[in-house]
Formats: structure tokens, C-alpha cells, sequence
DNA sequence: TTTTATTATGTTATAATATAACATTTAAAG
DNA sequence: CTTTAAATGTTATATTATAACATAATAAAA
């Protein structure tokens, strides 16, 4: 679904972005921070916790759950990346610190996932619960279903 | 947050629309099927697995897993609960069979979900999922915050 | 520059959530 | 009835996540 032109330099952003924002906020971007961050951004597919704990003990033979998790926390904290609770994954954040105001499309398909923003939605959403006269902290948008692409090839 | 007026009806209406719905559907409404729905009715805070099977272990001793699990696949698949993905918990359907577009308002300091319906919010994201050239096929919109009421009774 | 405090990581154990696989029982259909 | 299908029982295990405490690395203070 997502495509995109050249996947490199999706991670090297990433990565770079991820070092400004933790420099900026006197953060420490440790190297297994970085190399987890690093593994979740291998593609545009949700990651699973168990999963980089598995690549981590390539580099790492001693590393256990709390390694990952504790990481996940911190990338999550200072939102680098999202969870996708429908999925109990992870994903790379497509614009750190930009805004908070995002949603997830995601193929059932191919598996990718897009981060989406739109500001119409975002005021629909807080309209909605204001109108139920309720404060929203943290919204959980995600959305799954088929992208145009998957949708073309299983008309073949 | 609901204060819904009267419990009782609101535990006995839901189980009287689940027996019509699986008699209309052909289903079979079983005893199980049914104190566990019960179970999930008893208030409106979210239930979770396995405080459900320490309940229905009171009533049947032998109760595992699975027994809660499948039930809980049949009262899903069968729209008369619904899961917060959020949460790892599940509530009932407060119009099983009317429509599907529904979004959870759950406040953080009472506990309470209200399930809402807002067509326009549904119509915002379809649109939204359609301009990125993407049929959705389930849709997970979970609001947390803080309610009227207990934002009011913080400020005391 | 040592000392101290803080933060990050290592380690062991276990909690919480969920499913696979197969056996038995119950109910529906023929 | 008898066969079939659906529901439930049962055992085992998979998956996801956290608690609690030990050690190491870094930063701040003295
Ligand atoms: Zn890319
Ligand atoms: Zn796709
Ligand atoms: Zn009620
Ligand atoms: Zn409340």
C-alpha cells in the first residue's frame, strides 16, 4: 500500500528525527533505542513485541521481555512510536512531535499500514465527545480493512 | 458517567434483545451464552476475560478458558458485545443489530464506557479512508477521558 | 575528580490475555 | 432412533506484558 519511493531514507529520517527530538528534549538515544527503532522502522508493517525480541538476541543473546518493552515504553512516551491496539503492535511514527491527531489505516492484505492526519476528522472526533460533554485524553483511531492495490490484484 | 436511570432495565432489556436477535438469527441463546452476558451486563464498566471466568467459576466449578473465550467469540461475531481493544475488555452493545458505527467514550476515573453513534463522525471517516483509496472493514474508535461528572467532582 | 544521584539496562520470575487440539455432551435434522 | 452438527469440557500451551530487584553507565554535585 504505502510504497514508498525509497524506503531508506524512510528509516535514515527516522532515525535522524528521533536523534533531534532526544537531543532537544535531553533524552538519551541509547544504542539498543536506536536499534529498536531501527527494527520497527525495517518496513511499513506493524512490529511485534516478541518479534524484535527475537531480532534483538542476534545482537544481543541476553536480551529478555523487559528489555523490549522498557524501550517500547520510552519510544512511545516521547512518541516516536504509536501502539496499534487492535493489533497489539507497533509502528514508526511518520512525524514525530508534529501533532498528535493521527489515525491508522491498515491493510488486512498486504499488511502495511498508513498513518493518517486530518484535521476535519480530529474536529469531528473532540465535536463528538464534547458534545457528550467529555474531556478526550488519548483516542484510538484504527481503522483495518483493504488498500486500492490489494483491492486491484484480487480482481485479476 | 451513564447513570443510567434503572439497571435492571438495562440489564434485562439487553438480555431480552439477545434472545429475540438469536431467535431471529437461529441461534441457540444457551444458559452459558447467556449468564455471561449477564455477567458483562452487570454494570457498565468494562469486563474483562478472566474476571468473567472467576465469576462463572461460582456457578460452574469447572469453567476454563475457553469456555469464556468462545463465548465471547459468539456474543462478537453476533454484535452483542463489543471489544476495547484499548483495554483488553469488553462491554455490551447498546443496540445490537441497529448499525455498526459506534465509538467508545470511556472516562478514566469512573471507569464507565458509553457506547455513541454519530453519523456524521462515521461518514467523516469513511471519507477520510476513501480519500486515501481505502475500504474499511473495522473500525476501532476508542476515546479516553475524563467525564463531565468527575471533572466536575475533581474540582470540589 | 571522586562521590552521589539518576537513569538505563540486566535478570529472574510471574502475571495477564488468548488459542490449539482433541474429547465429550447436547441438541437438531433426517 | 440414528446420524450430524453444534456446544461445551478438558488439557496444554502460546502470546503479550509487568513486577521486583540487581547491576552498570551516565550525569550532577561536591
Ligand atoms: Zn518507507
Ligand atoms: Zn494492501
Ligand atoms: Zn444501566
Ligand atoms: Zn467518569
Amino acid at each position: 500500500m504505502y510504497s514508498c519511493s525509497d524506503h531508506k531514507s524512510c528509516l535514515s529520517d527516522a532515525l535522524y528525527v528521533a536523534d533531534k527530538i532526544c537531543q532537544k528534549k535531553g533524552l538519551r538515544f541509547t544504542p539498543l533505542r536506536k536499534i529498536i527503532l531501527e527494527m520497527i522502522w525495517s518496513n511499513h508493517e506493524p512490529s511485534k513485541a516478541y518479534d524484535i525480541l527475537d531480532k534483538l538476541k542476534d545482537v544481543n543473546l541476553s536480551a529478555k521481555p523487559p528489555t523490549v518493552y522498557r524501550t517500547l515504553d520510552f519510544l512511545l512516551e516521547n512518541g516516536l512510536i504509536h501502539k496499534l491496539n487492535s493489533l497489539n503492535a507497533y509502528i514508526g511514527c511518520s512525524h514525530p512531535l508534529e501533532h498528535s491527531e493521527c489515525f491508522f489505516l491498515f491493510c488486512q492484505e498486504c499488511k502495511e499500514i498508513k498513518e493518517c492526519c486530518n484535521k476535519e476528522l480530529a474536529k469531528a472526533i473532540n465535536q463528538t465527545a464534547s458534545n457528550n460533554k467529555f474531556q478526550p485524553m488519548n483516542v484510538t483511531l484504527e481503522i483495518q480493512g483493504e488498500c486500492q492495490e490489494c483491492t486491484d490484484k484480487a480482481r485479476l
